[in-house]
DNA sequence: AGTTATTTTTAGATTGGGCTAAATTTATTG
DNA sequence: CAATAAATTTAGCCCAATCTAAAAATAACT
């Protein structure tokens, strides 16, 4: 089944709302996800439902069928493969992988995708930590949480960001936080649950709640 | 100047023909390139002359402006420099390279580009023997001659091909010929203008005279 | 030079992907 | 539970890129 850039990204936009909110994607919520109007989205849809990529009824949500999945999880492995490329090999920043990874990851070829996992050696994580699908569409789980649970006393190392965005990620080179680096939490503040953590021994820093929520991190 | 994926390549398509014919392109010679009807092309004509991509007048043939034939090699550039990675990283073979490169041409990033061609170490020609001109758009230069005006007797090496069809190259493979061999003249036929070669001092081979103007090579 | 053939352009239609405005269905709430 | 609000869909439109068929311009030939 061949399918346009565009109907791929709807795909994506599906599975991403779906994983998060772990039900059926509403119109609305895919409008916003993607940039367009609602309506744009129904007919969309529609289109979609007619290659038996997602389970649509009218006013009701959407969910991905078997296959539809299975591309939307390809298309992840093609974008997560593709910004391990850039990072490791071109030595792009952390933040600039993501909006060219945009555009790469519509590449068809299979050959390509598992050459390309071969040559980086099969990576199962990408420059953000999320997890990279093999050839099955298999995630590598592992343990990890969001910081918000780590506890004052704790020592923990960074392994992924739950948000990519550009402004958020240059946020973090400042604090010269970045996946490995490792820092304790000195205290809690419960008011306004934010966290003072203490980074390379030497700098406290004070991280809001929005931030501990985003940040994933594994107890050392 | 933004362009579109279709825009791009009928600039490319241009600059080819222009290339070949050393002249402006026609309507109708686009076509067959791009595998469009004329009327199409016509349209896309008048697009391109609005974005100032090319000097068109109706019913004479078409030219690239400066800041077309910018985009065109630059195009090209971004072509190569991926069927490079294809096939010195990735391992892909010199026929099937093309058809990835084609796609990946089109990802829309200077800095990529950029830093692709120096991840590949400033390579100056592609798997075909294609020279890729390098940020300034410039192109290197070198001796070589079709096979077709060398003479019997002469010990030439293989550095490049006209003709990029996967079922020619594959051709060229069986015959144990690719970039870099090296082989003797051993006879010219006047009658079909074919000619007999000697490849690794041991297999006598035929190569038709269509075969011996697509081979670009240089004496030794 | 006039007629025919070829090339190119125009006209009008189609498809994918998008929009706004209006209508309809579902959800919320006094 | 009726009224209002929010979400969704329908209707009708637009643009890019394509097509076919017909018209117009250029080229070729007797």
């Amino acid at each position: 089944m061949h399918l346009s850039n565009t109907e791929e990204n709807y795909l994506k936009a599906i599975y991403k709302i779906a994983e998060r909110k772990n039900k059926s994607a509403s119109t609305n919520t895919i409008a916003k996800y993607i940039g367009t109007a609602p309506a744009s989205v129904t007919d969309m849809l529609k289109r979609l439902a007619g290659k038996q990529m997602i389970n649509y009824e009218r006013y009701k949500g959407v969910t991905l069928t078997t296959i539809g999945g299975r591309e939307a999880t390809q298309l992840i492995r093609r974008h997560r493969l593709w910004e391990v490329f850039l990072a490791s090999r071109l030595r792009f920043s952390w933040e600039a992988v993501h909006d060219i990874a945009e555009e790469l990851e519509h590449i068809k070829s299979e050959e390509l995708v598992n050459r390309l996992d071969a040559y980086l050696d099969y990576p199962k994580f990408d420059p953000h930590g999320d997890p990279i699908p093999n050839a099955q569409g298999k995630f590598t789980l592992r343990n990890q949480m969001s910081l918000s649970a780590a506890l004052p006393g704790n020592k923990v190392v960074l392994l992924g960001v739950r948000e990519h965005e550009t402004s958020f990620l240059e946020y973090l080179n400042e604090l010269n936080i970045g996946l490995g680096t490792e820092f304790t939490i000195k205290a809690f503040n419960n008011f306004d649950k934010s966290m003072n953590i203490l980074v390379d021994h030497n700098k406290e820093t004070l991280l809001s709640e929005k931030v501990c929520q985003i940040l994933l991190v594994k107890k050392i």
